[in-house]
DNA sequence: AATTCCCTCAACCGCCCAGAG
DNA sequence: ACTCTGGGCGGTTGAGGGAAT
């Protein structure tokens, strides 16, 4: 006997989500808090999956993400991770803040695969693959112009990344993006303010009216009590940390003290979602 | 301009695991 | 010990858009 289906499928909407389902997502969430993923379309009046929403909201809205295409650094550390790790995307995206275990999947089958094949290494073992069977010239040449360009350019590179390799030069290595990190938090702070003002945007929000409509809304729901019902401590509400700053200095709000009290909740939100097992454990490990 | 091909990525599916009863 | 349930994870799919023909 299979196991029953998460939730009522029958009378849901599937496929893509529209502008109208974030925008009554992501107000349910930022007012209520994340506390029963099956309850969240009822409440939230979506006539969707729960599992769907959890989806777009860690994958899409959440505004703690970082968006944008990977850096090089940021590939060759996914490189690193995945030969010590797998195929254990979640694990490989909890170092990465700000990243997703599917966005960092899918850079990895329509990027990095092909970019590791080109090096000759096998994206699985990250191990040189071996010469095949010499079918016609052309092939041939081919591979040997690929072996070659792998052998001067970039293999050494990803070699010293290997588990069996690991050395002193991995642990400078890792010590320098440490440190390099360290010297981009801001810039990541700075670039998830404006990517959360871009969604705000997108979702005909804005920053400025979606921030007085939260309080509005917090102001209608404190007195009914809206998180009686998601009182857990992983529940995520800006009730605290970010309405309160604005709703004692009623319209003379600017824009300074919006990227200030976001900025202190995206860093809360950080701890509360504990990103999905970022825990210390992992990243001592990770810098062994 | 029309068509085909290819790539990207959002979303879904099904399985696994942990916790509650 | 067992079942049930919700959350999480990894694999896969398919729509949409850009590039090539």
């Amino acid at each position: 006997m299979g196991r029953q289906p998460c939730c009522e499928k029958v009378g849901l909407k599937r496929g893509p989500w529209t502008i109208e389902e974030d925008h009554k997502l992501m107000n349910f969430i930022l007012n209520n808090g994340i506390h029963c993923w099956r309850m969240v379309p009822k409440l939230a009046g979506l006539l969707r999956c729960g599992k769907s929403c959890r989806l777009r909201w860690i994958n899409y809205l959440r505004p703690d993400l970082k968006r944008g295409g990977f850096t090089e650094m940021e590939e060759d550390q996914i490189i690193q991770l995945h030969s010590r790790l797998g195929n254990r995307w979640s694990k490989i995206a909890s170092h990465f803040p700000g990243r997703t275990d599917n966005e960092i999947k899918n850079h990895w089958n329509t990027r990095i695969k092909k970019r590791l094949k080109l090096l000759g290494l096998d994206p699985v073992t990250h191990k040189k693959v071996e010469p095949v069977e010499q079918i016609d010239g052309n092939k041939a040449n081919l591979h040997s112009s690929i072996s070659q360009k792998s052998e001067e350019n970039d293999v050494q590179e990803i070699k010293c990344m290997d588990n069996s390799s690991a050395g002193a030069e991995e642990t400078k290595k890792r010590e320098e993006m440490k440190v390099m990190n360290l010297d981009d938090h801001d810039d990541d702070n700075a670039e998830i303010l404006n990517n959360f003002d871009m969604l705000c945007s997108k979702l005909d929000m804005g920053m400025g009216s979606w921030i007085e409509q939260e309080i509005i809304n917090n102001n209608d729901n404190n007195n009914s009590s809206t998180s009686s019902h998601c009182s857990s401590s992983s529940s995520v509400s800006m009730d605290e940390n970010y309405s309160s700053n604005f709703s004692s200095k009623g319209e003379s709000k600017n824009e300074h003290d919006q990227d200030n009290s976001l900025q202190q909740w995206i860093e809360n939100m950080d701890s509360i979602l504990s990103w999905d097992g970022f825990n210390a454990l992992d990243q001592d490990l990770f810098l062994l």
